[in-house]
DNA sequence: ACCTGAACACCGTTCAAGT
DNA sequence: ACCTGAACACCGTTCAAGT
């Protein structure tokens, strides 16, 4: 390592910094990610990233919208069908990110841009099946909750009592689309 | 503070490790919970817990278990009001600990002896609604992930986009309640 | 068996200084 | 503006020792 000395640039990046907490997120898992760890892959101390960044919080945030980027959009406009579409690709998403989950849960659950533009896709299709007021928010929230607690728990993270075998990557998927029936054919019927 | 020197006793026990660590989580949330502080609520070093406590994680567990011997079970037998009653009386306990909810969810949510009888209470009401096989299993998964999921954000910890108001507690359990039905209708028209 | 003092190996974050 | 060294105020946990 040929040191450099105060002042010298490391061509630190807000996107470099994002990248290396990706990675040290998929290789050990939430509690190895720290700031002192980023700072360690890219050589750097780790007071380096507050230029780059507010802080852990905002740093993790930022983590969590960009995962939401590559939720799929529906391609029907039927409601139930639709609404089926996003949410399934939400949870196949939610699963790639395996270890984002948990954060999406204890944490504030992702409020970016992202998050928006899902919210809003949700809500059009929640009017089009007929819901008005506020059992759209209702409703959405609902979907959501479920699709998060649901991934949670496909994600290798154990949720009540626990004699049950571990879950199948496709049981666990079946499992969800049964459970997301229940939920459309609930909140459709009820209008 | 009369101070005691090493080998002299200070009368810790179990439960009050339990207690302090209770009322520190209800005084300063989650993040407020930490071995020093319980150790300095109960005048003691912070390692003597040590005698008492595996480590922090069992501390923890013990914690979550606790708080499910409060949840009602059902007064009936038939299936939905039964399982609405043991869900709504969770969905309340968990409100009652809004502290300790985030808890359940980031971690495991709970293993111990009183959510293994909780469990089987909903297997029994879920078989009697005519259920059998793997989807017992199934449907208990997504009640408990609904009912938790709810509860953190009826707990205010805000989940997907942000703009919705804040819930107020009595629209919130409103909205538990809709969103149960919606399940409950699901499940049991689905045999 | 139960507790203390001291220490280890960490955290996130701030502050002053260097270029 | 971007980075470093050093430090602050924390963590959970272990180890050796005392009674």
């Amino acid at each position: 390592m040929a040191s450099r000395g105060p002042g010298q640039r490391a061509g630190l990046t807000r996107e470099a910094i994002l990248a290396a907490a990706r990675s040290l997120l998929a290789a050990g898992g939430l509690e190895s990610l720290t700031m002192r760890a980023i700072a360690d892959d890219l050589g750097v101390a780790p007071n380096a990233l507050y230029s780059h960044v507010a802080n852990k919080s905002a740093l993790v945030d930022d983590l969590l919208d960009d995962v939401l980027a590559e939720v799929a959009e529906p391609s029907v406009d039927e409601p139930s069908t639709g609404l089926r579409q996003v949410m399934a690709s939400t949870y196949e998403v939610l699963l790639a990110h395996a270890d984002l989950v948990p954060v999406y849960l204890a944490r504030q659950g992702a409020r970016g841009p992202n998050a928006q533009r899902l919210g809003a896709i949700m809500d059009d299709l929640l009017v089009k099946a007929g819901l008005a007021g506020a059992s759209v928010g209702e409703a959405r929230r609902v979907l959501i909750v479920y699709t998060i607690g649901l991934a949670a728990f496909s994600a290798q993270i154990p949720i009540g009592p626990g004699e049950d075998p571990p879950v199948r990557p496709d049981e666990a998927r079946d499992q969800f689309a049964r459970g997301l029936d229940w939920l459309l054919a609930g909140i459709t019927q009820s209008q």
